[in-house]
This record gives C-alpha cells, sequence and structure tokens, in this order.
DNA sequence: CTGAAAGCGCTTACAG
DNA sequence: CTGAAAGCGCTTACAG
C-alpha cells in the first residue's frame, strides 16, 4: 500500500482531533480545550495560534466524546405514538423549543402504538443516557421505567398516565372537555346522542366516556347502551358505529366523537345522510372550519402539553425534588356549526 | 455528612458501569462485556454470575461512551423545517423507520426556515457525530457542510438542492407536476390561469412557476404578468394576489396554488366569492376530499421522499462510492372536483 | 498563562 | 475461557 492511513482515519472518517490541532499549534491539549470552549486564561497571541490550526484542520469537537466525560448528554428523548400523526407536530415541536432554550437536542421516534416498542425505544434513549424522557404512553405498564428515573433520567409522561408507577403526567381535561362538549349538545335540545371512541384501554378513551355519561346524568337523561361505541378508530368499525346509531327507530340525533380519528370518520358518515346530524368531535383538527358545516370541537391544545411537559422535565433536571404530580390543561370548546344543528324530529 | 457518595454517583444519576458489574461477579470487565453484548467465549456459569449482578445493579449498558469507542454513532440527523407541518410528518416518520431498520436512532430539530438555524443546527449533529445527515434546505448555501460531508458524514438533500455544493438530493418533480396541474385545468376551457406560489428564492417555488409557463406555452397561451405572484405564504398576502387577479377587467377563471399552505388560503378566499372558479394546488393535505368542492392536487409522496432520501444515506455508509445523485420522484394528479370547474364567462 | 496526568465507560487487540 | 492494558476524544483536577 502506498500510502499508511493514520489510525485515526479508521474513526468517524479522518476527523483531526485536539490532539492533532494542539500538535500543530505546538501548544498542549488543554490549551486548545480552553480555546475551543471559549474559556479564559488564553494569551491572544496564543488562541490565535490555536484557531489557525482549528481553521486549517476543520476540527469539529466532538461532543459525544465530551459529553461522556461531563455527565450529562444535553439531549432529550420523545416516546409518541406516530411521528406523522398531525396531531402530534405541535407537541413534537414544542418539545423541541423547550428543550432548544435549554441547549438540548431531541432524539424522537414512534411508538406505533405497540407496547414493547415503546419499551424497546425508550429504554434505547436511556441507554444513549438521555438527560429526560416525555413519553405518550402506549402501554399500561412502566414498571421497566423505575430503575431509570431512579438513577437520574428525568420522565414525564403527556396525554396519557403512566401505568403501574408513580410519575409525572401532564394530560388535557378530558372528562371535563367531553362533559362540556355533551351538554353543548344538550342545550342544543339534543336528547338522544351516541359517543363513538378509542380503545377502552386507553386512559382518554374512557375519561371521555365517563365525560359524555356525566353531562347526560347532569341533564337527566338515560342512555342506551346502543349508543355508545368503543373500539378501534379504523374507519369501518367507526362508520359501521354511526350507522347503526342512527338507524333504527329511535335513532340519536346527535354524535359525539372521541377523537380526531373518529371525528373524521363521522364527518364522511354525515355527509352522505340524507338528513343533518349534529356532531361535536373531541381534537382540533387543521380546515375544520372549511369544512360545511364547519366542525365544533373540543380542542387541547397539543403544543402546550408539550411545552408544560418539557418544562417540568426541566426543572426535575434542575435538582428541584419535586413529588410526582399530575398537570391536567383544559379544553376549549369551538363551535362552528356542526355542533348547533338542531335535532330532527 | 454522614454518607460519603462514591465518584460514580455524581455523573448520570448513579448509574452502575461495568466495573461495578464485574466486581459484583468476581469477574474481569471484559467478561461483563462479553455477556452484555453477547459474544461467545463466557461458559454458562460465570454468565450466570455476571447476569445476575446486572439485574441486581439495575446496570444497563452506556451507549454513549460505547460509541466513543466504536467509532459510529447509530444515529441519523434529520434538519427539517417545521417539526409541526403536517406536511412533514409522513417524511419525518419515513426516515425514522428505515433508521430504525438500520438499527439507528434519530435526532431531528427544524429550521424555522432561518438559514442560520439549519446551519447551527446541522453543525450541532455533526459535533454529536451523527453517522448521516437529511437535510431539507432553509438556506441556499451549503458550503458550511463541505468539511463534514468530507470528513464521513453522509449527507442527503430532500425537498430542495443543496446550495453551492455537490451533494445528494432527492425531490419531487414540481417542474413536471406543475406543467401537468396547469395543462389540466387548460384542457378543462381555462385561458386566463392565476399562479400564487412560495417565495422566489426557494427551489421548488420557481420550478412549480417555470411548469406554469410551460404548461401555457404548450398550449399557445399568453401569460399576464399580473396573474403571477410568488412571496411569503402568510394567508394576507395570498389573499390578496388571489383577490387582485381574480378582479379587474380580465380575472382569471382559474388558480394554480404553489402549496399547501396557498391552496388553504386559496380554498378561503374561492368560498366567499360568488362565482366559482376552478382551483388545482399543489400538495396534496388530509380532508382535501372532504371540502366542497374536493380539492384537486398534485401530490407528492413526502413518504417516499424521505424514504428514498434515507436508503441512500444507507447506501453511502455502507462505503459504495457513490458519486453526488438527484433522483426525482414523480408526482399525481387527483381530481376531485375543484380542478373541473369550467371557466365561467 | 499553560500543560501533563487521570478518568468518563466502554471496546479493541492481545496475552495468558 | 478469561482478563489486564491501552485507547476512543474529550474534561477535570491539579501542578507548575
Amino acid at each position: 500500500m502506498p500510502h499508511s492511513r493514520r489510525p485515526s482515519e479508521t474513526r468517524y472518517g479522518n476527523r483531526p482531533t485536539m490532539k492533532d490541532v494542539a500538535a500543530r499549534a505546538g501548544v498542549g491539549l488543554k490549551t486548545v480545550s480552553r480555546v475551543v470552549n471559549g474559556e479564559p486564561g488564553v494569551t491572544p497571541d496564543t488562541e490565535k495560534r490555536v484557531q489557525e490550526a482549528i481553521d486549517a484542520l476543520g476540527f469539529r469537537r466532538n461532543d459525544s466524546a465530551r459529553v461522556l466525560r461531563k455527565g450529562r448528554t444535553a439531549t432529550v428523548g420523545l416516546v409518541l405514538e406516530d411521528l406523522s400523526d398531525p396531531f402530534y407536530g405541535p407537541l413534537n415541536r414544542a418539545v423541541e423549543e423547550v428543550a432548544r432554550a435549554h441547549g438540548a437536542l431531541l432524539i424522537n421516534g414512534s411508538s406505533a402504538e405497540d407496547p414493547d416498542r415503546e419499551r424497546e425505544l425508550a429504554l434505547a434513549l436511556c441507554a444513549r443516557r438521555v438527560d429526560g424522557l416525555v413519553v405518550i404512553p402506549a402501554g399500561d405498564d412502566h414498571r421497566y421505567l423505575e430503575p431509570e428515573i431512579r438513577a437520574g433520567v428525568a420522565t414525564v409522561f403527556v396525554d396519557r398516565p403512566a401505568g403501574r408507577i408513580d410519575a409525572d403526567v401532564v394530560l388535557s381535561d378530558s372528562f371535563g372537555g367531553a362533559r362540556g362538549g355533551v351538554a353543548h349538545l344538550i342545550a342544543g335540545g339534543h336528547r338522544r346522542i351516541g359517543f363513538i371512541g378509542d380503545h377502552p384501554h386507553i386512559h382518554t378513551a374512557t375519561e371521555r366516556l365517563r365525560g359524555y355519561r356525566a353531562a347526560m346524568a347532569d341533564a337527566g337523561l338515560p342512555v342506551a347502551e346502543s349508543w355508545v361505541s368503543l373500539g378501534a378508530t379504523a374507519p369501518e368499525r367507526v362508520s359501521a358505529a354511526a350507522r347503526s346509531m342512527l338507524s333504527g327507530p329511535e335513532p340519536v340525533t346527535a354524535l359525539f366523537a372521541g377523537n380526531n380519528r373518529v371525528t373524521v370518520t363521522a364527518v364522511r358518515v354525515l355527509a352522505s345522510l340524507p338528513r343533518p346530524v349534529a356532531l361535536v368531535g373531541f381534537d382540533d383538527f387543521e380546515l375544520a372550519d372549511l369544512l360545511r358545516p364547519g366542525i365544533t370541537v373540543v380542542a387541547q391544545d397539543a403544543a402546550a402539553l408539550g411545552r408544560v411537559a418539557t418544562d417540568r422535565l426541566f426543572q426535575r433536571l434542575a435538582g428541584t425534588g419535586l413529588p410526582p404530580a399530575r398537570i391536567e390543561l383544559p379544553t376549549r370548546l369551538i363551535t362552528r356549526g356542526s355542533g348547533e344543528i338542531p335535532p330532527s324530529s
């Protein structure tokens, strides 16, 4: 071989290290470190020589090595359900912005609603020694995170509470939001209202159902069990459930949709019906106001969920020995037309 | 102080290391490493002792340290415009899935369309020594990445080409897509068609405008400069541009919207008009089919952009000395009604 | 103002 | 089958 490669050329491509810079500038390693990190105690002349060597070599500090020595990685991990779900976009961005304000980067990934994948991902992030973890739970048993939390990984759950461990959680007021949305329909004159929600093992689904039942009870209205349907949010199931509630001798005159996916399918079903049916959906979505009628929704503030959770995470990291808390964010009813359709007789 | 803390307790919380495991199991460090990594050459009995120590101590390998020694971080960086933009959701997820298939994690962040922030973020990722970088450019000068690419960071640009450097780029056929969309309007009888697009310094904006002009030229139609408007995609500007084109003695009878944000604003403007105006938009969006009329769009496959780009990245990492390539993905015209409205006379 | 030594938690290359 | 030594690229703690 005509050219022998220096050992360092086999690693990270062939990046120069502080050692290389030190050799070229004719100074000690520590002096390079001082210049790179802007520490005081270097004469202008020395600094200039080091800076020239840095530029000539194209040196960039290896933060990965730095992190090992410093103990903190300046990295936040985020486990969410699906990176491509628009609902989580603002949450994702909010986590990024708070992390950025603290000089931290964001590693994120999708659980795909699979508890095993959630666990695998969360633990991979712990192995990378993220300083903190924001988790939107897919599973309902998070005891696997207990050793990590004990070891100092600041962990905050969002959107749904952690399962079988005591930890911070930030969520929207699903119960109150659903109760208010259903009360709005009742105030509009509806007495037979259907509820279509997500799987019953999902915390938000049962909370919203509870809100629906509370609103009905508040108004002294009975709930026929055929008006309630929990399960997959796949379009086929949701439209079947909707059609079933809307047919028969005593059809519902209004629907409450338990989340954004259900709402969208409900809109499609209702658009194909001859008579108008009222609809209120949990979760706002883009263009809800452009539809005819506009869709009345119980909106949660996804960005606030992410912001509050990540703020909490950094508070923990700051060492204030906080006990685990449950932080609930209010929802907001946005009336746009679909929820104000009167009952058809 | 009643309790003195071991040095290791001050770092990463108080995590046990391989050294701690080795001490507890009464074996050498290397033996622990073998067990943790499933390497052969350990007797079942030794392995059992080590495993017990691991479990008792709650040991989890520090991948951050491992990475330093191994030279590759098994991490991909993604710089996009906005983590909360629904258009990038599927792209983000696709990058994650390909990375995951290669055992890599994903660090991502938003440039917020700010070239300085793009640079800062991309270089921070390089400092963490990501193995590869997927960049959706905000700026138009990427020479700052040249040393990194030379040093071995596999870099692929997506959606827009890199500026002033020669690098891989994966993009949609903006020119062809726009040309086809405008040709569709012309085939429907339109002769006066407006084009509203993004800032002229954005590559896709000028490509789409070029497609518009080509389609008009193909049909022998003149283009009045008042029919063309490039600039911010803020609703105020877009609606002003649309209203201007739609008024006067010779108003346009159809609009071509250069991207999803423009399309949405155009829909709002058109909904407020007395007469129907045809609309074709570049980029598909959720619920486009639920609007009345449904919105005809030139759709690009955002997930495919991410997938192809990340595949390319790992091909590079595999060491096949590929020359930089430009990979163009086809678009698809989806007719839903708004683009099939005939010209009003 | 400057730098040599030790160490972060692992893996590599080697010797027993 | 097993482990001591060296090293990845930095920072820390210290001495000059």
